[in-house]
DNA sequence: GTAAATAGGATTGGTACCAATTTTGTCAAC
DNA sequence: GTTGACAAAATTGGTACCAATCCTATTTAC
């Protein structure tokens, strides 16, 4: 387990705390693995001290979990926890469906409808990486119209909690192309301002991925 | 600024984070002060790195502000953030309204007057610091009975991301009356299972104060 | 007298080293 | 053959030191 190359030069200015998340939600990292420091010092080519402070984050983040004395390992996800997030994900993404719909402009309408086109459209090409942060990017444009500025956080963090492995959500073709449908159904529901079916539609969203 | 008496020896063996927590929510630190390592060092008795860690943590959750090769200074919290923050916790708050209703047994209720008596209780003779921990007790007393366990963590960081200033908040006796009050309040509607009351309340209390 | 430049002091932040704890592998006893 | 104890290797976590950066005060030139 100790012998894996060095990463590409793109990433040597990034912070070491998004590229280890990165590897666990593109699944490098398995749930239940051990991360050893050294391994990632090595990996990464960074210091200890930032690897430390790295996993340090991750785990306030509940990405990973801290067992003193014997490291750091990738949460392994609850079913019940899934559930928890998911439940509070739709008490805010449906909160704040009245305000999107009365805030958005039409130029807000083709903009979703084009990230909503692009998710649908690396559903083929695309690697899982990809699919996870184009639908980040449609849910992240969707927050944003309610004009919370904290509300994108709050949700990045509880997104982050669950997608420890967002290889056993999407796991078939089929699964990910209802989600596809379904974000052209929430972006026809704003632009009719149809706040009851927008709220029914993110409801189902959320539960079923 | 150098100088400053070690703490009691109860604090000994908590973790430093929230004892910085605990006086920034305090007043100890007003919003905008910079956070010296030095002075931390010697006042918590805590090694650099420890101190280092505290603070990188509290910095991610929005507490203190990071500013390279400069330090760490408490966040000026802004009013439109109060406000977004605020809406957020209205929504979740809310949001479990329902669900705390159906859930609540007679028990739960008289455990819940029993937090509402205590912040009552501590109105007159309280600091500052106690008044704000019988405040919290409650809420999560509240939230917990939504039997959501992630809730529990949002909404915790969710406060503590603007009770940076405690003391702006909370100024005039009468305020923390009226917030009793509604506690008590929120505590009969819960008992009568009057789920739009409920919500009117938290909605008005969660605002106000 | 004012403003720029420079030297000094203080603070942060990274690196390296060392101690404490745990796990793994081996050997012996039952 | 299995179980238990013991030793060695590996890993974590803390401490101390040093370089880089920034603020401040004094001096000097105009």
């Amino acid at each position: 387990m100790t012998g894996s190359l060095t990463i590409t030069e793109t990433d040597e200015e990034r912070d070491a705390t998004q590229l280890i998340l990165q590897d666990i939600q593109s699944g490098v990292y398995a749930p239940g693995t051990w991360l050893k420091q050294i391994d990632l010092e090595t990996r990464y080519g960074r210091g200890r001290n930032e690897i430390r402070r790295a996993l340090d984050r991750l785990a306030l983040k509940r990405v990973v979990e801290h067992v003193p004395n014997r490291g750091y390992h990738v949460y392994l996800s609850d079913g019940k926890q899934w559930d928890d997030i998911a439940e509070i994900r739709i008490m805010l993404e449906t909160g704040i469906a009245g305000k999107v719909i009365a805030r958005a402009t039409s130029m807000d309408v083709s903009v979703l409808r084009e990230l909503a086109d692009r998710f649908q459209g690396l559903l083929h090409s695309g690697t899982v990486l990809e699919l996870y942060e184009a639908n980040l990017a449609f849910h992240r444009a969707y927050v944003d119209l309610a004009g919370n500025a904290e509300l994108h956080s709050v949700i990045a963090e509880l997104r982050q909690r669950t997608s420890s492995a967002p290889v056993s959500q999407w796991h078939t073709r089929s699964r990910i192309e209802v989600s596809a449908a379904e974000h052209h159904q929430m972006v026809n529901a704003i632009e009719q301002k149809d706040e009851l079916w927008l709220k029914t539609l993110i409801e189902q969203h959320i539960r079923q991925k």
